[in-house]
DNA sequence: AATGAATGAGTCTTCATTCAT
DNA sequence: TATGAATGAAGACTCATTCAT
């Protein structure tokens, strides 16, 4: 078999293993369903994987890699578009990305809070997780999406389209932090039956108009996102 | 045996459960684990608690009202305090709360996943859950956190303590976004051994800083954060 | 507390764990169960039976003992009822009694599986049922039924009203095996949705003329079921 | 691994449980035991059967099926026998296969209550039955019994050796449960230590007798078993 | 490469029974 | 007598992983 269809076929489990860590996750996801869902054997499964939690880590670097792509493309191909136009399409891109590829998101969400536990002690991480070899790579490559984000940040500091005080590093973590947040919060928050008159559409507003004025400094609608006069 | 002699007794099982829940999660601890921890039997376990997942929405609920209290000793009592004052003692009160009782807060998130998907679909939801009373409990009580929060920015607005555009509802989720993407992201950032140079202080005071902005509409540094002149 | 009250109790208990096991059988019925539906506790339920299985014999028994009391009014009071007379009475007794009263059939039944092991070999039955005062008596007690019946047979061998050649043992089991028989089979039978088309009535009347073809050697159809032409 | 062997490891399997069923009843008996006597793993055990309940339901069919077969074989191939002499080897036929293979019997007579309860509400039914395969099939297959029997009553109409007056169904389902009922009575009939003198062999005598009297109408001793004058 | 039969440790859960009070 | 908290053995079932073919 060549290398092009070993790919093929360790891409079909990666995308069975998506659909189905996104339907039921990570828990209630047998391997005998993955290996249905791409008409192969569990045997095969662990040919290609050597065991579920690497399968994982394989979705979660995948998640992390497209993100990273997120980032990149905000950036634009040639154009010269200001720091602060690259961090607005990133901060879009990045809402959209979570809305269409939540397992992703919470992926990326469960790599983060290993992470810590292995800063911590690695010995409490599950061995498996360690013998991956994609959890070691994002081990060493998790950071390249901070990394991008920052020189958005810096960008507009130094191109002027952000106010000149700002902490790159810190600022952009503040950022992720408040994106992160608001993913894990809007998602169940009872919009109808009760005392609570929140808005998803007018809370989502006021964090554009926040992020706005953490980068500049002023209030500025986004194009996109018309807002009314006040700031909530 | 006595009311009082049973409560002890099930605190002593929520006690244990707390600690090794804290230490392996959920998924990873025993019912056993814990009838040995609280040195009592397994079936004893079972007859305080219905099922493993009704033991962890105690432990939610236990977490939840922990935080509810924080929330509410924010007021202070008698004292007159200004909306500000008491927002900016909650969000210290969060970020203590989730740095000395994480196992609460990560309880929390993880019912706000579960509340996600009841609401998509409630028979996606884990019978045994379902059939919690303390789940059923939190289904009901949960929206008291926002309520507080809503309660203290509502405050500041008419004391004149904040802006007075403010929008009370998504003002306060925006924060509260805030305060747990910032806990999700803050744990696994990796602060020695590479090209970021983050530092968490400068971050958290960066943190306050909007906050500030967000409910002042001006910068004013934290008495208890003295802040450096720039913004991140 | 006196004897009278004690008994109560017992009887309570008796006609609580009668109800429920009719509704869900021995193993689905739990004595915790039984004792709320008493009105007392579990462990008074084991001040009065031995264990679940002791329980279960006290209800055999009382099942038993009430069959025989079907029996011996067959025979009536006083009255001069010929032995053919009281075999029909019994035997419409006894369709009723299992109709009206079908956990005593199937604990008499079950008895009866448990007795056939015990002679085969003691020590394979369930100690519990060995330790049961109930089982105990009902080892002594049991052939009593069969007494009842094969003496109503002799009586009709007397007095002329069945015919002189029958031997009244064999006979009476005969009888007796033809209605447990049919008593397991009828409840089954499924009347409608098929090709079988077999009729209830006309099932139950044959019975009954076939029962007097054994005990007469003619037919005599059944006052209360008048029957037509031709044997079923 | 071929069909075959797999064919064989599930009977290896079926018949391991059917010794320790034989031997312990269903409730009595592991899953694990079962796994032990066929010498395989317990989890091949639920890779093969989707249950215990499946398992004692594939063992329900099997019985059935042998009984059909029982049922089949009186017929004779190729011979023509009478209607008579057909039922008369079915009967005798019956009475072997009870005695040899009792548990196939009680495993049907369970299947039988199961139906009962079934047909009143098929909630009230264990829901792993009605998951089971096996048990879905004889919901279907069930009734095969009893027409093979009503053919054999048939054919002796037919044919003149059984009285004309019969009606198929009804008789068949007479003798059907008069056979099961001796069984059930017989096997505990305590043969020596009282004052009851009934004697099996007159007994099963009688019952033969009894059995030639509802079919022909006249007495008429079975070859196989030569009878005394009387009737009992 | 690929299969899928086979393993068996792991876990939750049940419930009859006991016993301190 | 009466309670009901406590026990713990028992057992069904799961599923990640292996390995003979």
């Amino acid at each position: 078999m060549g290398v092009y269809e070993r790919q093929q076929k360790e891409k079909k489990i990666l995308e069975s293993a998506i659909v189905l860590f996104a339907e039921k996750g990570l828990h209630a996801t047998k391997v005998e369903d993955v290996a249905k869902k791409a008409k192969i054997s569990k045997g095969l499964v662990y040919f290609y994987y050597k065991s579920k939690e690497d399968l994982y880590m394989a979705i979660t670097k995948k998640g992390i890699e497209e993100l990273k792509e997120v980032f990149n493309k905000s950036f634009g191909k040639g154009k010269d578009k200001t720091g602060i136009e690259v961090m607005t399409d990133l901060v879009n891109g990045y809402f959209q990305f979570v809305q269409e590829k939540k397992v992703f998101h919470d992926a990326f969400l469960y790599f983060l809070s290993v992470l810590e536990l292995y800063q911590q002690n690695s010995e409490k991480v599950n061995p498996l997780l360690l013998e991956s070899q994609f959890f070691n790579k994002l081990l060493q490559s998790h950071n390249d999406l901070a990394k991008i984000g920052i020189k958005a940040i810096s960008q507009g500091i130094k191109d002027g389209s952000m106010r000149p005080d700002l902490q790159a590093d810190s600022t952009f973590y503040t950022i992720w932090s408040m994106l992160i947040g608001y993913c894990q919060l809007s998602g169940s928050v009872n919009l109808e039956p009760n005392d609570i008159k929140i808005n998803i559409e007018s809370w989502k507003n006021g964090f554009n108009k926040i992020l706005f004025e953490i980068l500049k400094g002023t209030s500025n609608p986004f194009k996109t996102q018309p807002v009314q006069g006040n700031l909530f």
